[in-house]
DNA sequence: TGCAAATAAATGTAGGTACATTAATTACTT
DNA sequence: AAGTAATTAATGTACCTACATTTATTTGCA
């Protein structure tokens, strides 16, 4: 649906203005997708992209910082997050023996098994995204790309 | 910069499941510009999205369904933000005397002044746009269009 | 070596969001 | 006209975020 219905907003200053709207208006509508797919596991979009990379770094441990470094939204409180997967028992949490500064995170099976099942749930997450061809999702990213400098 | 770069992800299972990161990470991108605009005027980016509203209906009211209806935020809850925005005094609002139920929102002169002190900050939100022609720009828009059906 | 600067993580505060529920009022149906 | 259904806004709960500050530890340098 074309931006200018969904929010009934006719004019826009230029192409680029209504760029900005359309990002945002789209992550929301993203947003929405996920939250739908994550909550019956009990589980936040936030929480997820922390289990995913703990993934990629398994069996090795994450610090908070390597934590933040790959997160979507690099101003997040990952030191919160961490907290609540752990009351989960989803990752664990320990000192780091050479740097007393930092902590050792680590998936743990449970964390890995969820991760699992949700492989499958989060591809239908694609699914919504048939509209677009390979082709016009790579100009996006083109494009994307370029507008952050 | 390019996503790969800035989340250190190297690899995606297609170019469609990059764009679905490239959305929600160029959102924030985004939003963290808006938000240092707008801090000085102490006022949020959802705030500020609420008082455009208005100022567009001006001087006639709306009501908090209206407000919902052409937010970005579609499931954001208006009815408390209208309420920060009644306690720094930009906006008013009175029970509807057609339909009891509906309360009528209308910016004061206290807002619409904050309003154009915003636009000249705003628009310095769009030269972080100049990266990308209107064309790229146009073209950025169709596919979002098209991407959410 | 000792002390200041830098770093890692946690935390306080003031905001915002999703979703379910509630209270008041209006519309609908027979 | 009466009673049920629908609608409008407000609110409770549990979560998330930006930013500033704090605490613990390590680095670096004089």
């Amino acid at each position: 649906m074309k931006l200018e219905d969904e929010i009934k907003q006719k004019k826009f200053k230029s192409e680029r203005h209504k760029m900005v709207v359309n990002v945002l208006f789209t992550n929301n509508w993203l947003n929405t997708i996920s939250l739908k797919i994550l909550k019956p596991h009990n589980i936040s979009p936030q929480q997820y992209n922390i289990l995913r990379i703990l993934r990629g770094q398994y069996p090795n441990p994450a610090s908070v910082n390597l934590l933040i470094d790959r997160m979507l939204d690099k101003m997040s409180n990952a030191s919160r997050l961490v907290e609540k997967l752990k009351q989960k028992g989803l990752v664990e949490r320990k000192q780091c023996i050479s740097d007393r500064r930092q902590v050792d995170v680590i998936i743990t099976d449970k964390g890995l098994a969820l991760l699992e099942e949700l492989d499958t749930s989060m591809n239908d997450l694609n699914d919504h995204t048939n509209n677009v061809t390979e082709d016009e999702a790579r100009e996006l990213n083109r494009i994307m790309d370029k507008l952050r400098g």
